[in-house]
RNA sequence: GGCGACGUGGCCAAGUGGUAAGGCAGAGGCCUGCAAAGCCUUCAUCCCCAGUUCGAAUCUGGGCGUCGCCUCCA
């Protein structure tokens, strides 16, 4: 049984669906007016390997992903480079999902926008006006907060103990609009220039907050499984949210609410003012996603997350420890010979079984990944003492191989491909000149230019040769090829 | 001020009341011409105090400290 720690009970449960094998699942995606930072990053993997991880537990996961593409910060971003909302939106839409590609996040299955979502947040609006959970003034429309008794249930807040400690609100004079200063607003009159839709209370455009609303219900009904997002939209925005589609519908909004944490540089919040701010995009200028998936998975995606370059660094040390791994196996996979096994087998397939179960078991526990990558380290590091300074027999060839592929598969449902981790070493063209140059290679073929240096070397180290059989190990080391001598043989990696 | 989270070895970090996973880094050894990779060995009693318990890192209370949210924020 999946247990979630469900933030609307403050507490881990048990994981039942409203439908058997099926999951219905929203996160709230970005607002468009920048390129998305590290820290959406980290909420956005975070509830790719959720997703990843429940499809592969067997449910059928229906994954929606909203993009805010009309808000206030897109808007003053237009005014402020002198070109109309929808550009910066669509800019930056597409930019959205370049990046997220780009760090292996899997598209959600609809990802809808704000803006072509239009008419059902204006039904969903007047819904709440006619429930009597919403008012009109002067064009705006404003959920009242003291008409739904569960207002705070999910952040933990009360109406009262709120307003006693915000004296400012009421010092802004557009407040007094509002019957109650907690009230918020559903609906917004448009301004000059503004984008606008008409509604029966004149041009204007959705609050943030009914968007999510709107399309939650529309793609995947009500209620639905889990409804996820950053630590910092408990509230007000996944507060106003709940008041707002319950209060239309009457009934549960979501079963789960899912909360990623926050994600930290260097020990500070990241901030525009700290200058400290990430983009994504710059980070995997020089960052491999597998790499900086590693490091958000050796931290429980709720708690918080210190991101820094030494992080950075012992993720990438720790994911080869993995790859290595792979890589070995396959090594001596292909210099398996007939000869007796020197291997374990039913202790492998014991191991092999129970590396599984083990992973299952961790990540079962509110997706407690960093507990899962211990036990696919200790199956590593079982696996390496189990083959290290042997030579593999044929028959083992096919035991051997499925725990690879154990491997790839665990690592493939945190969104880390091995296969790309450890992929055939392509050959530069370069390494035909420094075979012509040091073994007198006369052809073309960069395989076989490297081949013919391996020869070379070999024979330099058998004559004790180290000046040249160095010359070829450096060489190929310039060219980023990695030279290894194992019990089998020299073997070449990038 | 209100709400909440957290404090585990040099760093990061998991941990379901029964005597502390894992990664990175370090030390020693093996292997190697030298490397690389890998193997072996080694490296903590869990912020402090009190309590519950046969037994607590895990439960309770108090203290100290760090952080987040309360305004747009993933």
């Amino acid at each position: 049984m999946i247990k979630v720690y469900n933030t609307k009970t403050r507490s881990k449960v048990d994981f039942e669906t409203l439908e058997r094998g099926r999951v219905a699942m929203y996160v709230c995606g970005p607002t468009v007016y920048n390129y998305i930072h590290i820290g959406n990053a980290r909420t956005f993997i975070s509830f790719d390997i959720i997703r990843r991880y429940l499809s592969w537990r067997g449910f059928t996961v229906t994954f929606v992903q909203n993009v805010t593409d009309v808000d206030d910060k897109i808007i003053k971003k237009a005014a402020e480079e002198g070109r109309s909302a929808a550009e910066v939106a669509a800019e930056y839409t597409e930019a959205f999902i370049t990046d997220m590609r780009a760090a292996h996040v899997l598209d959600p299955d609809i990802r809808p926008k704000a803006t072509e979502e239009i008419p059902e947040m204006i039904e969903l609006v007047q819904q709440l006006i006619d429930g009597g959970h919403a008012y009109e003034v002067e064009g705006d429309v404003y959920f009242a907060v003291r008409s739904f008794e569960n207002y705070g249930k999910l952040s933990g807040r009360k109406i009262d103990e709120m307003e006693s400690g915000h004296r400012d609100l009421r010092s802004a004079g557009l407040e007094d609009r509002k019957r109650d200063p907690l009230d918020f607003a559903v609906w917004k009159a448009a301004k000059p220039g503004e984008p606008s839709w008409e509604s029966p209370w004149g041009a204007g455009r959705p609050g943030w907050h009914i968007e999510c609303s709107a399309m939650s219900k529309k793609y995947l009904g009500t209620p639905i499984d889990i409804h996820g997002g950053g630590a910092d939209l408990v509230f007000p925005h996944h507060e106003n949210e709940i008041a707002q589609s319950e209060a239309a519908c009457g009934c549960t909004f979501a079963n789960y609410w899912i909360h990623s944490g926050m994600l930290q540089i260097n020990s500070e919040k990241m901030s525009k003012s700290l200058g400290n701010f990430l983009l994504l995009r710059d980070v995997l200028k020089t960052t491999r996603p597998e790499v900086l998936r590693m490091l958000m998975l050796q931290t429980h995606y709720r708690s918080p997350l210190d991101f820094s370059e030494e992080r950075l660094a012992e993720s990438a040390a720790a994911l080869s420890r993995i790859a290595n791994t792979v890589k070995n196996l396959e090594w001596l996979e292909s210099n398996a010979r007939d000869i007796p096994s020197p291997l374990d087998i039913r202790g492998l397939l014991t191991q092999i079984r129970e590396t599984r179960n083990e992973f299952i078991f961790a990540m079962d526990d509110d997706f407690n990944t960093a507990g899962a990558l211990g036990v696919i380290f200790a199956f590593v590091g079982d696996l390496n003492a189990m083959v290290a300074d042997k030579t593999l027999s044929i028959s083992d060839c096919p035991f051997i191989c499925q725990a690879r592929e154990l491997l790839g598969e665990l690592m493939g449902v945190f969104g880390i491909d091995l296969e790309e981790e450890c992929g055939e070493a392509s050959y530069p063209a370069e390494v035909v000149d420094l075979a012509h140059k040091v073994a007198g290679y006369a052809g073309t073929d960069a395989a076989q230019a490297v081949e013919m240096l391996l020869v070379c070397r070999t024979e330099a180290r058998a004559n004790k040769d180290w000046a040249l059989a160095d010359r070829v190990r450096d060489g190929l080391a310039a060219l980023n090829l990695v030279v290894e001598d194992t019990p089998q043989g020299p073997r070449v990696s990038l």
